[in-house]
DNA sequence: GCTTAAGCGAGACGGTACGTCGAGTCTTTCT
DNA sequence: AGAAAGACTCGACGTACCGTCTCGCTTAAGC
């Protein structure tokens, strides 16, 4: 039943429905469903979209575990895919009609956010104490450094193409610096 | 008349009124002005919106031109600051709120969005002409480099204190890179 | 507005539509009119069917003035009228329903029944000053009297034919009284 | 099973429960049954109610015999003493809401009214029989005007207090006719 | 005595209506 | 002409009941 509701969201997102007349009445009319089974299960919009994106979270990135390197690449390209999930643009709403209840949001951060930023900065831990990054570094800075970029790509120009080599290309250049070789050395 | 349209709106912001209980009926209400009036300028809530943001957005930050770092700087901490503004927490919800309409979001996106990534293309550009930048790098994805990081923590943890050097430490350390001096030498 | 809400509920009614079905929601959507627009008339269902039965009430019957024995057939004729006309059945389960909220009830009962039942000891007056009711007489109970049997006609027993003489046999028979001459003269 | 199900429904009601408020949810709950176990016996909320009243209806009164007059009195009685049931009120509004729906209305109309009627005719035809009434009447007629005062009493001034001796004022006044002696001589 | 089926309470289900509210349109009245 | 005021249609909100249904659990009879 659940199941049935959150993917007949699903299905009305793909399917081109903008957000705001994503209904709890048109959601249950399309699932054939009353609406207080809806109401049963959650109590308002903002609850089931949690769901609904909860549903549509990609399955954990598997590490390789050969460096940390190549961990931050995983982890980067399993966000780089996320946003050429096909309904991308859509849930990407969702998250953000999300922001606005504090409330739902912190559910979200709990459920999704949270994780995988603990993902990254275990990889990053564990990338400093065997002396693949600045040991001078803060580690939630470093986090940071690599996750903004992909996001800020995946968020603020959505109709990118977020190409297959994203990752490494940031990867690589955020360990490496930007700053000329010459001023380096000097 | 728009002018007392758009505060009246910041003013309910800022008195902590949620975003969603932000209807047109109310906005009119409290501006004391006919609904006609509202929908005479604006063809709905996101429109008004646009505006709104529009108006709260900080003028373009004043770049010292001593040195491409030192306006990344400036620039960061402008996005920085704006974190800071105290309706900021409600301001991202109303971002968050037109991301709903792709119309909006455009309409958004062109008016203030684009500017400011514009400026910032044109300091990197002028910084990689100057050498201060390595001369291999795409200037959309440095960026992103730069802007990522502070809107990663600005979007993603807004409790948090966004703390004073945090431009610089930024500007710097994406400049230096990660990679320990070392491994670098290697 | 209101004419045409209470005309389309007398259409629906008369169109044989059972009382339980006549949802606020089915007469909005007959007539044409948002439900609002019903709500900011009427507080309810119950106060909406006190104005059908207001509007569907005959006018008040024509008294000859040439007797009280003729202004009371008048009056019990238009009792008899009422409960021929075609939506009599369902007015009557109206008037039923009525009853189930002392609030309306109350109402209809000011606005309707009481007038009426004034007429009534008003003629009755007039009969008793011109010596054509017994002068011991409560008049209140003499009233009920004359009402009494033909509405028990009309409420009971509806599906019969209210024929054509009934007033007149009735303000005969219970002024003459049901004891046998030979009784009488006892 | 059925008992503590009516009884469920009468205690509500004596407590004042408007009958607009009694779902069968209600009633379930009050009676601590699950709603299958109503829907078992009873087919809707309507028949429910006709065994409420029939539970609720006094039984048949006891006619002395000794003369139609008295018959009749006891008759009246009988009806008086109903309407001052300390829930009449309520039960009067059960009946009303009965008369809703014309399946229900019959099967009561069947089980009570019909019967008290039938009693009342034969107590007529036996007076007419034995020359305590008038020998050209219509015992229908009659019937209604012995019954109708007392109902019309009974039904639109619920709230007066039926006194004791009505029921034979009623039937003295019907019997001996409303006309002053001295026109009745001429 | 053991089982099997009927009846039970509980309550989920697809629906419909409730009464409220806001969206966006339109009309009326005033300035 | 443009503004405040506010009524209008429409449709979603979240709640309550409808009448149907499926669950386990109790309990009584039939073996």
């Amino acid at each position: 039943m659940e199941r049935a509701i959150l993917e007949g969201v699903m299905k009305l997102l793909e399917d081109g429905v903008p957000l705001a007349e994503l209904s709890i009445e048109r959601v249950a009319r399309t699932a054939g469903v009353g609406k207080a089974t809806i109401y049963r299960r959650w109590s308002g919009k903002e609850e089931l979209f949690v769901d609904v994106m909860r549903a549509a979270e990609p399955p954990d990135p598997v590490l390789p575990g050969t460096s940390m390197r190549d961990d931050l690449v995983a982890l980067l390209e399993s966000l780089r895919r996320r946003g050429l999930v096909s309904r991308s643009a859509i849930l990407h709403n969702v998250y953000a009609q999300m922001k606005s209840s504090p409330r739902i949001w912190s559910a979200y951060h709990a459920a999704v956010v949270e994780p995988r930023r603990a993902l990254g900065l275990d990889v990053l831990r564990r990338g400093q104490r065997d002396g693949e990054l600045r040991a001078d570094i803060d580690l939630e800075l470093a986090n940071d450094m690599f996750v903004g970029p992909m996001l800020v790509r995946a968020v603020l120009r959505p109709e990118g193409e977020l190409p297959e080599g994203l990752a490494e290309t940031i990867v690589d250049t955020v360990l490496e610096g930007l700053r000329p070789v010459s001023s380096t050395a000097s």
